[in-house]
DNA sequence: TTGAAAGCGATACCAG
DNA sequence: CTGGTATCGCTTTCAA
């Protein structure tokens, strides 16, 4: 960065503290509670039109904010959800459905405080979380357990889902069915005739989580038949996918599920430079369906989840905050299935 | 979603009340200034030992937890960055600097709270955010008056940070210089023979503020040239690509700039699909340098904007906090440079 | 219709 | 070394 001298001539005026809705009260001539009726609408309470106007008219001139805080330390609840930022680098895939909830959610008059969990770990983390006073947490992956879980919900967290392959004690669950797009993906291949099979592992750390139920679903679709599968350890660069396309004699794989369909752009290219044809030598299909596949030549055939939309676990969200007395529920999201296009 | 019946027992335990600081003095049998000395190791006070472990254990076996805003309320000042939501859905470029960012905030002991504005514009939304208190305020793009820089700055925001392509007054700027971009990527087309150049400027709302910028930069490289320039609209889908590439007869285009890396995979598809040889007959560049565009064929040339890291905005934000009287400065992100491959 | 006052939870001063 | 207590800003009874 480069600094650029600044020409605009004076620093910030000094800083005049903060008005409260004591000094609104005060150039409005009337009580702080006559403050809160006003500006909160209460009904309960008939105020006068001029009255109104009048603390209004004070309010606007002193650029009077609310104070959240204070707000719900009175009040014993808060709006906020959490929502720690997950301890991997996720995909686009994600980033796209976390914009999502955070707009359901702002609509439903809830918001979103993204949590950096830098360093901390599980029932630590939850702790940390619980500092907040969160009203509801989104767990996305695992790194919780059922102690945090108690922690959250002792301090008042009235819901608690978790968003991933596993299920967890105690909070409600959105469960991610990876085994069965592993097992979707090879199923696909082996019907059409691919033997010989290779399923990407990403070497990235982290996305054990996600590959480990993927591998385990593939290995169950390839039960009892004369179909093999290799696992193929990728990392996310162009030098390991090189590496990789290169042992492809050696290997001489003629179907590969590449995990998603980022690695699988990535494998494919390398696959490509190196002769291979696809589909006709290697088959391959990727997961997650991502505009990129339909860009691609041959295009991409993956695996696409039916993800909930954002709305959908607003509302989950906002129904376990209303009854949270209600049991733990696990949603299994909605199946997923094959998108066929050119690539296998 | 599909909701899966929960086999596990009973519903969730009656839920106490949150325990308090009260509620640990009470058990520990000390007084509630005790229990905060102990518990923040405040250095002006000598706790005895056999106090400090009674403390302790009655904090552990209550599961106490500090109540943040509480604690806030107290100290006047809180250590949340708000991180306002883009109106725009941006690239993954943003994405992936703002997770940078978040977690060298989360370093500095910063709390970042990402508010999605559903709405609420420009001085409105700035008086939601004040709500928060936050002490720093990171807004990403216009969408800010200077009317709304006040607002956050009288609710106590020691810093704020804008962070695009326009200067804001009375606040701390991050320059992009958009400007730069578009004159680079067509000076780059110019220098290497090209004459009828083209400009993709994408249809969809909200990029117009990147675009103008790079159309202006786009211009001023051929102005007293012989070179042309067309704008060509472009929707981020693939009719609208197809139906762009059918013009290219009529157009009669040797060169593009496409706004991004994104668009230009779409354009450049669009493009091959019909025939057209690339670079021989059109040269694409892109922008941003996203990892895609060395994976197509021929590799994607691009102009890389030298993005500052999340550690340096951190660290810029950590400042002005420290020194809140201090003028506001404006930064240009440093220079842009082509990354020239094979596309051009 | 309005005002006085209690209290949410944590902290920091001042006495003891 | 430890305990009372005022305070942060706001909402909400209860009285007037």
């Amino acid at each position: 960065m480069v600094q650029i001298p600044n020409t605009s001539a004076a620093s910030t005026p000094a800083q005049r503290s903060v008005p409260t809705s004591a000094d609104v009260a005060r150039l409005a001539g009337v009580s702080r509670a006559t403050v809160s009726y006003v500006l909160n609408n209460t009904s309960a309470v008939r105020i006068s039109e001029p009255t109104r106007r009048r603390v209004h008219q004070a309010a606007k001139e002193l650029g009077y904010v609310p104070h959240a805080a204070a707000r719900s330390l009175r009040a014993g609840h808060s709006r906020i959800v959490l929502l720690p930022a997950p301890a991997v680098p996720v995909g686009s895939l994600y980033s796209q459905f976390i914009s999502d909830l955070q707009g359901a959610l702002g609509r439903l008059d809830y918001t979103v405080v993204h949590y950096g969990t830098a360093g901390l770990r599980g029932d630590d983390a939850a702790r940390a979380w619980a500092e907040l006073r969160p009203v509801a947490v989104i767990v996305p992956g695992p790194g919780l357990g059922a102690e945090g879980v108690a922690v959250l919900k002792r301090s008042g967290a009235r819901a608690v889902v978790t968003l991933g392959p596993e299920r967890l004690e105690g909070a409600h669950t959105l469960l991610m069915d990876h085994e069965a797009i592993g097992h979707r993906a090879v199923e696909h291949l082996r019907v059409r005739g691919r033997r010989r099979l290779g399923i990407v592992v990403p070497e990235e750390p982290g996305l054990e989580i996600f590959s480990r139920p993927r591998l385990a679903g593939a290995r169950r679709a390839l039960r009892g038949t004369d179909a093999t599968l290799t696992e193929l350890p990728l990392a996310y660069d162009e030098e390991s996918a090189a590496r990789l396309a290169a042992r492809r004699r050696e290997l001489r794989i003629d179907g590969v599920f590449a995990f998603n369909d980022e690695y699988a752009m990535l494998l494919m290219r390398a696959l490509q430079d190196d002769g291979v044809r696809i589909p006709e030598d290697t088959a391959v299909i990727g997961a997650d369906d991502l505009t990129l596949g339909r860009l691609l030549r041959p295009r991409l055939s993956t695996v696409r989840l039916e993800v909930p939309s954002g709305r959908e676990l607003a509302e989950l969200v906002d129904r376990a905050v209303r009854d949270p007395g209600a049991a733990p529920e696990t949603y299994r999201v909605l199946d997923s299935a094959v998108v066929h296009r050119e690539s296998s």
